[in-house]
DNA sequence: GTCTATAAGTAGATAGAC
DNA sequence: GTCTATCTACTTATAGAC
């Protein structure tokens, strides 16, 4: 009798151990420095335990990034819903803010430091394989954010809008992949201990970015 | 009689000929995944000649970054001393503009479309040795902005102008190197054929950040 | 300077015992 | 479900001929 699995939840043991030990590497070393036998090695399972659980290492890494992608899609959804929802000319704030908030809420929750570093670094390097995954689960948010953010600022070009769209992506992306630097570049002085102030710098930023005067 | 090797310049045609290969190679496929081997195949040279020019992969590898970095890195030095050397307050529009306009310029003028590529994959996924040597062609980068910016922002708090940097080498590093998917986004509506265009775009949405009101 | 040939190591995948 | 042992493929580096 085996435990019935739910995709995504805890399901057995060794799997989990499996997703947690290749996020712990794939954020220290990247996906292709992270091996199977290192990430088998530090989950204490056997090496044929990634083939049995996930196919593939292929199936590993896909099932790293899905597994936090999915709560943190959801969470901009519908804070974006939410956001929407309210009466008057849309919120450019709000609409920043439910694209902004939800992976720090996810890292800090799931008590996940690594994942933020495992996302920006196949952001920037992916394989073909993985670049198929991520166009499949940020499709939706893209066009749902890009459509909301051309409303909230009727003023401006398309065109720039993607382009501030895609200038938010990646100061997030930076942040929560390598908001570690700070700490260095700045002796200290800032740092990545309270992930909430750090999340409400980066709405200020963004927000102020969105707003800027267009082209004269 | 050898040809004397001016280091940087084009000196052999080799050599070249390999930078210029393992450049495009590494900004379609990453450090990892662009081998010596097909390295050396495109740029029609033998497998050994890596060893005999660069000592190793890695030297090669770190030659690719140092010859572009080394004059983007200087041109952001200049324009930051003619900009802090007007008189009057700092511009805080003059400092971002010397941060972000020198790797457009040199991308354009360099023809080099694939090195932003190259860039952002090693800025979120360095190994040890590239960690090393981006420390090195950047603590001086790093130490004269932040100080402008410090000086520019007297209302700020510098650990909240510290991370307004971090977000401005976000934003460029992602525009930088994944520039090419807003095509994809926005269905052809934003493009990066003219870098110019999207340099100055990335000014406006950085400074107005930059510029952003505090914490109240 | 350039080449061939090969050494020495490590990757992911899997067959088959338990 | 878990394990050991092994296969095949590919990596970088280098010795030594030309």
């Amino acid at each position: 009798m085996t435990t019935p699995s739910i995709a995504g939840s805890e399901s057995h043991g060794t799997r989990r151990q499996l997703l947690d030990a290749a996020e712990q590497l794939i954020g220290e070393q990247g996906v292709d420095r992270a091996t199977v036998r290192s990430i088998t090695d530090l989950a204490a399972a056997n090496l044929a335990a990634v083939s049995y659980h996930f196919g593939s290492k292929d199936g590993l890494v896909r099932e790293v990034f899905a597994r936090r992608l999915r709560p943190i899609n959801r969470q901009r959804l519908e804070m974006l819903d939410q956001c929407l929802a309210q009466p008057g000319p849309p919120d450019l704030e709000g609409i920043v803010r439910a694209m902004v908030i939800p992976p720090f809420r996810v890292l800090s929750a799931d008590q996940a430091p690594n994942f933020g570093r495992c996302m920006v670094r196949v952001l920037s390097d992916p394989s073909q394989e993985m670049r198929e995954l991520l166009m499949e689960m940020f499709q939706e948010v893209i066009e749902r954010f890009s459509g909301a953010l051309i409303q909230a600022l009727p003023e401006q070009d398309p065109a720039e809008v993607f382009w501030r769209f895609h200038f938010m992506v990646g100061t997030m992306a930076h942040t929560l992949g390598m908001g570690h630097l700070v700490e260095e570049y700045s002796g200290g002085v800032s740092h990545m201990r309270d992930l909430d102030s750090v999340s409400e710098r980066l709405v200020r930023f963004v927000t102020a970015g969105m707003a800027a005067e267009g082209t004269g």
